[in-house]
Parts: structure tokens; C-alpha cells; sequence
DNA sequence: AAGGGCTTGTTACAATTCGAAAGGAATGAG
DNA sequence: CTCATTCCTTTCGAATTGTAACAAGCCCTT
């Protein structure tokens, strides 16, 4: 038998909303277009379930009972690298204003046709993904990425060459800058494999990436360390 | 006076729409938000015009009096890297299903409220371009708190690192000044565990901030305890 | 206004998480 | 087959954070 309908490396979506009915058309109308969900009632389980998973894109209803809608909004868009999508009954245009704002992508009104939403949820995938691949080379801080060479260079003109390994943890950091990487998000981007101490050999790529970026390890300034959190990478990012 | 609005490095928005009053009511909102504009009353004239810019978003009517509006939206997302926000006065939901489809990124049906068009359009600069990022850092009563690089700056200039859990409770104050926390929703907020014991914990963690933003603790100007009720943070605070 | 009970602040310590060095398996080139 | 490179695993030390214990403060009752 193999009929996973939803492969591992299917996009995750996760689904914020107290009422089942509409978590289950939701679930039902994404998993029909061959997207991975997970449902979550209360703003608490979906958190702690943050902590392990990084999905792709989130659908948050901002009318939770347990928590203010927008200040998880907020906290989302800085920390996660997931795309966001409100859903509210609130549709005055400051609401709208307002989320978008605090880093919503997108804000859809109650009632909704789950057709629209599965568009939105795609358009949103489209942008995050195609990025991706267009340039294999950035300029952050002094340095040159070439990612096709595989190879550092620094301001003055030195090359470093760096492995496939801290090339992927490299590629990461430059696509979210000065965001929070969660260590969830690494996990499932890099290794993918559920690791129980996969956690040591991140360690080592960061370690790793560090040194070939000369950081003083006492005091990072591009690769900074969250502590029970992830990282962040500071530093300005253009990609060529 | 030195009153250049749009400096040439600022994002350019096109509005392609064959209405003059809704090109200037969209051209007036985006230039207020900081943004270089340029309109156009036709797709021949938009596309010509293509050639040479290379705008950061695209609004598009889809009523266009010369052409398709959708294949050209469809063409747009294809050879442009653009982001693109159709503007319609079409509302059924398979128009704006297809319309996403073709490559969309967002869809906006007409009448609209020129404040929202400026939200989305920083929501979609926000995703292609890593600048514009949402705000995370916050000015009170002489202190700034930088929550990408988990340090605070006195009016000096002196920085102090603060942690992850420090900056929780930190954020969580900046983002309802003056009015109480209740212990109940910084619980939520913070541990989410319901902790039984985990009372000291935020007791600590506000304990240690209050050092770092050098408190008196015999009269503590900032975080003010309300017995039996919670805290309430005193100054005013703005978001950049 | 004084004392008792409850809430909050602070300090010290323990548990958890992370960094870096050293050793070993897997992959590939010659 | 041997060597080299890469990358994971192990291990120990360092930093952050939760927990426990106790001191101090607030409020109410008497």
C-alpha cells in the first residue's frame, strides 16, 4: 500500500480556527489540492505545535477566544518564515489595514468560498518558492555567496569555498534575514528526517559557517543565537 | 525645501487602469506612503513602458478597454518579477480563482479604500523584496528596543543584550502600554504551559528586565505591579 | 496601627539548550 | 584499495532559563 495522498514534501498548511466546521472545509478543500494540514482550535496548541513543525503557510482566525489574534499575527511574521493568511469576521477596512500591517499577506473575510482560499494559499506558495531559485548569488556584509561555485568570497576578493551542508544552512539564513529561523523551520528545510539528536549536527553546520565567516564567537554579528528559540541572521541581504 | 517624496531608490508601483480618477486616487495614496508611481490608461502604453522600468508591483484593472486583462496578467507573472494585484470590479469568486491562478498575487475588488491597496501592496514588497520588513523595534521613555537584534540602546547609545524570554515580556508591554496585563494573559502569552509553579517564572523574567531597563526596584518607573491584578507599563512607546 | 495571610521580588541552584572540538562512518576520486 | 573530504555523532563546557527557597511588600482584619 502507498497511497499518501499527502506526501512529506507537500506544503504544509496550518489551520487556526476555534469552530471544527470551518477548520474541516478548510482542511478538506486544501487537502484536495494536494496540500499537507494540520488544525488547530486554540492559539496555545498551535504554538506549542510551532515548536516541532514549520509549516508553509498559515490560515489564522483572528477571532480566538484564547488569545489577541493580532498579536500572534505579529509574532508570527517576525518569527516564522511562513506566509500568513487572516481570516476574520471583521471586515472594516482598518481591520484589514491594520493586519496586513503586522505582517499578514493576506486577509480573507467571512464568509469565504474555500475555492478563493486554496488560490490565495497557492499564490502565496508561488512567491515564497519561485524566489528561491532565480539568483545564486548575495551580497551581505562584505561578502559574496556563490552558490553555484560553492565558494565565499570576502571583500577583498578571497575565496572561501564551503560545502554543500553550510551552503543549504547558508541559503537559508540569506532568504530570511533578520527574521527568526526557527530551529523547527532548519529541521524540516535541511534534514527533514525527524532526528532526535540531528539537533548536534546543526550545531556543527552553524558552527561551521560561522568560522568560514570569521565570526568572533564571543560576539556574532551576522549568525546571532536565540537561545530555546532558533537563530537570526543579521546583515543587510541583495540577491543577484 | 528639499520635498523629494520618491527618491529614485524608493519601490516604483504602475497602475494600469483606463479610469483617471481611480489612477489618481491610487497614484495620490502610494505616493503619500512613500512609493514612486507611474500610471497608465492602456496596456499597450504599460507594456512599452516595460521595456525600460522594471516596476517592483503592478496593479492591473482587468476591465481594459485594448486587451485582455488576464493574459496580460498571466504574461506579467511569467516574464516579470514584479508582484501583481489585479483591481476589479468583477466579484464573483471564479473570477478571482482564475485571476490568481494565472499568477496573481492578490486580488482587489473595486470599490475600494485606497488605505487597504497601500497595505497590500507592503504586504506583497514585504515577500519580493527583503527590505520593508515589519516593524520590530520600539522607542520608550529614552530606551530603543531592537527585537531583530535582541538588544536595547539607551539615549546614549549603550546597548544591552536582552534574551528571548526578556524580550517576550518586553514586546508583550510595548504592545499594550498603559493598560494593565492581567498575570493570566502574560501566562498565556508566555509559557502557555499552565504552569502551576510557573508564577515565579514570570516573576524572574520581569525581575531580570527590570534590571536591564536599570529600574529602581524601590520605585519602579516602567513596569508598575498592580497587586493581585497584574503589571501596567507606564511610557509612551512608539513602533518604527 | 499592628499583625496575619497572601502576593510579589530576589537570590541561588538545577535543568535545559547550545557551541566547539574530537572521533568515526559514508561517499567519491585516483 | 587507499586517501581525502564531508558530515554526522559524541562529549564536555558555557550560557540561558525554569524552579525552589526565602525575604519583602501589600491588603485586610481586628
Amino acid at each position: 500500500m502507498t497511497p499518501p495522498e499527502t506526501s512529506p514534501d507537500q506544503p504544509l498548511i496550518t489551520i487556526l480556527d476555534d469552530e471544527p466546521e470551518i477548520r474541516l472545509m478548510l482542511a478538506d478543500a486544501l487537502n484536495e489540492a494536494g496540500f499537507r494540514t494540520k488544525g488547530f482550535a486554540r492559539a496555545t496548541e498551535f504554538e506549542a505545535a510551532l515548536k516541532s513543525t514549520a509549516p508553509d503557510v498559515c490560515l489564522v482566525d483572528l477571532g480566538l477566544p484564547d488569545k489577541d489574534g493580532l498579536a500572534l499575527v505579529h509574532r508570527l511574521a517576525l518569527e516564522s518564515g511562513a506566509a500568513i493568511i487572516i481570516i476574520s469576521g471583521r471586515a472594516q477596512v482598518q481591520d484589514r489595514v491594520t493586519g496586513l500591517e503586522l505582517g499578514a499577506d493576506d486577509y480573507i473575510i467571512k464568509p469565504f468560498d474555500p475555492a478563493e482560499v486554496v488560490a490565495r494559499v497557492r499564490a502565496r506558495l508561488r512567491k515564497t518558492r519561485s524566489e528561491d531559485k532565480v539568483s545564486d548569488t548575495a551580497r551581505f556584509a562584505g561578502w559574496t555567496a556563490h552558490f553555484e561555485r560553492y565558494v565565499l568570497t570576502d571583500s577583498e576578493g578571497v575565496e572561501t569555498p564551503f560545502s554543500h551542508a553550510e551552503g543549504e544552512v547558508l541559503r537559508l539564513f540569506l532568504e530570511s534575514p533578520k527574521r527568526l529561523v526557527s530551529r523547527a523551520r532548519m529541521q524540516e528545510i535541511l534534514g527533514g528526517a525527524a532526528g532526535e539528536s540531528f539537533d548536534r549536527a546543526m550545531d556543527v553546520r552553524i558552527s561551521r559557517l560561522r568560522t568560514k565567516l570569521r565570526e568572533d564567537p564571543k560576539n556574532p554579528r551576522l549568525i546571532k543565537t536565540i537561545y530555546g528559540a532558533g537563530y537570526i541572521f543579521l546583515g543587510d541581504v541583495k540577491w543577484e
